[in-house]
DNA sequence: ACCAAATTGTTAACATGTTAAGTTATACGG
DNA sequence: CCGTATAACTTAACATGTTAACAATTTGGT
């Protein structure tokens, strides 16, 4: 058997509790959890985008998604509707309030960006995430 | 604000979400979570570790080794003790029917993982986990 | 037009993640 | 020795992950 230390969804695995530091602070000050900041992210980039593109782009399965916009909406940073075309299709979209909240958020964690960087160092950055692509790329369309 | 897609730990997340498919029908097939498959792994690699220790190995945090070892126990996968020095301590090891199971399956893995690196290739997985490595050793030692 | 199959989203049931608070046992300073 | 701080675990409360089953639409073939 393997080595434990020396399996790779382990070791992707903690290398993203390495990193997380660094914004949960952040994300934790605004009450914010990492899958609800992860879909006011891909809203605030996509403007809008109906319910399974946005599950995909976050890596969140659909039943968690439910869940997730259900306490979002409550709280006023993003609305539905209803897509013409597909009346079994929501599209979701943020609340200026979000828009609001992302502006200001923005630069703080581009901050917590470069104090990584300088940590881990810019061509260690690159290497890593040129290598994620490529992993990434292999992903089956499913 | 940084592109949502080049957001690093939402690509450690992704590359481990294109992994897994090679493994995950193995562990459901003998209804075992990835997180009980790893408490397991960790155990066969050091004998025996106390639930900290365990934990950190692992990535769960504490109130959730409390839940999976609670089921691990039921299942018969597990025994515990207490340390003889520090009654706060409980040290945990596998059953030998936990053993069994390993062994079984160990060869199951490794083949995935040879899957695995075939589409991926060897050289770019050797350059991702060393990417990796250095990054984990950033970690602070709290 | 009609029916079977596929798609979107939800609900249900259980396992785990996350933070805070509580328990018991140990360490430590006065 | 004593009282207080620490450390290891657990419990509680809520959010999310995971699989299966289900409701409402839509698609496709006939």
């Amino acid at each position: 058997m393997r080595k434990f230390e020396d399996a790779l969804p382990l070791q992707l695995l903690r290398a993203r509790e390495v990193m997380m530091p660094f914004f949960r602070p952040l994300l934790h000050d605004n009450s914010l959890t990492e899958q609800q900041w992860r879909i006011l992210r891909a809203l605030y980039s996509f403007t809008e985008l109906e319910s399974k593109e946005l599950a995909d782009h976050c890596c969140i399965l659909s039943p968690s998604l439910t869940g997730i916009l259900k306490r979002l909406e409550q709280r006023g940073y993003i609305k539905r509707r209803k897509s013409e075309e597909d009346q079994r299709r929501t599209i979701i979209s943020l609340s200026d309030s979000a828009y609001d909240l992302l502006n200001r958020l923005s630069p703080e964690v581009e901050s917590q960006y470069k104090a990584f960087n300088q940590l881990y160092g810019e061509e260690n950055t690159e290497e890593l995430i040129a290598a994620l692509k490529k992993l990434i790329q292999l992903k089956k369309p499913e």
